[in-house]
DNA sequence: TCCTGTGCTACAATAAGCGTAGCAGGCATG
DNA sequence: CATGCCTGCTACGCTTATTGTAGCACAGGA
């Protein structure tokens, strides 16, 4: 990690004091649950509770810090009637990573995970 | 989380129980500095030294597990002459995030790091 | 009022990550 | 052989992040 984290002014962004935008997008994409949130939001605004459970009932913990963290970012928003759902922004970025899906197929064929 | 990493088999990649290599695959890059050793092979071998410097002097032990992670994963493969490098199939992951960079640098303009 | 669902949080325990230091091996040079 | 330097890699003690369980306050509907 480039600086603890609690050294940061708050809500900042690892890797952001190298004044390079793609650290600190990947680090911020690298913490646990973040890139999933981001999936399971792909299609469709999902509730703290609904998206708890499409994340196979992670830590309402670490969910909750990392909506923060979105939403700070500007990638996530909270709609008091239908709950959490990409921004505009943060379309583009699935978007940008949407090919994933298909990747993903083609690289388990010739993986084996278990 | 959706299983505690210690109840897997050896060197099994979070996620992959759900039969969606998606979710292995999110899980796989949701870990800290994963993103960030594909990005910086995305151009060059380089030796784990060479790697940790551009990583940020990040901990070699971290390093190393995400290094066989990735190597297990057949996204990243070490050459005895000249270090970790990207495999064909990494490369293709890498390809598939490369819009990021452009992403990254609209995404910062909006967005107040610091 | 009572029930249900929302977003969100406290708290103790575990797991992951970090930083320092150092290992063994290869390979050149003296 | 001895010395030095580089490689990949690891031990270990400490800090941080994540987990799991439980529960809060608030809002709306019956």
């Amino acid at each position: 990690m480039p600086k603890p984290i609690s050294a940061m002014k708050k809500h900042g962004v690892r890797g952001s004091e190298s004044g390079r935008a793609i650290m600190a997008l990947l680090d911020l994409l690298g913490r646990r649950w973040t890139l999933r949130i981001i999936w399971e939001l792909r299609e469709r605004a999902l509730t703290s509770r609904a998206l708890r459970s499409a994340c196979d009932e992670a830590s309402p913990t670490v969910l909750q810090a990392r909506l923060s963290e979105l939403r700070q970012a500007g990638l996530v928003e909270l709609l008091p009637a239908s709950g959490y759902r990409l921004t505009q922004i943060g379309k583009e970025l699935l978007e940008t990573f949407l090919p994933l899906h298909r990747f993903a197929e083609r690289w388990s064929k010739g993986n084996r995970i278990d």
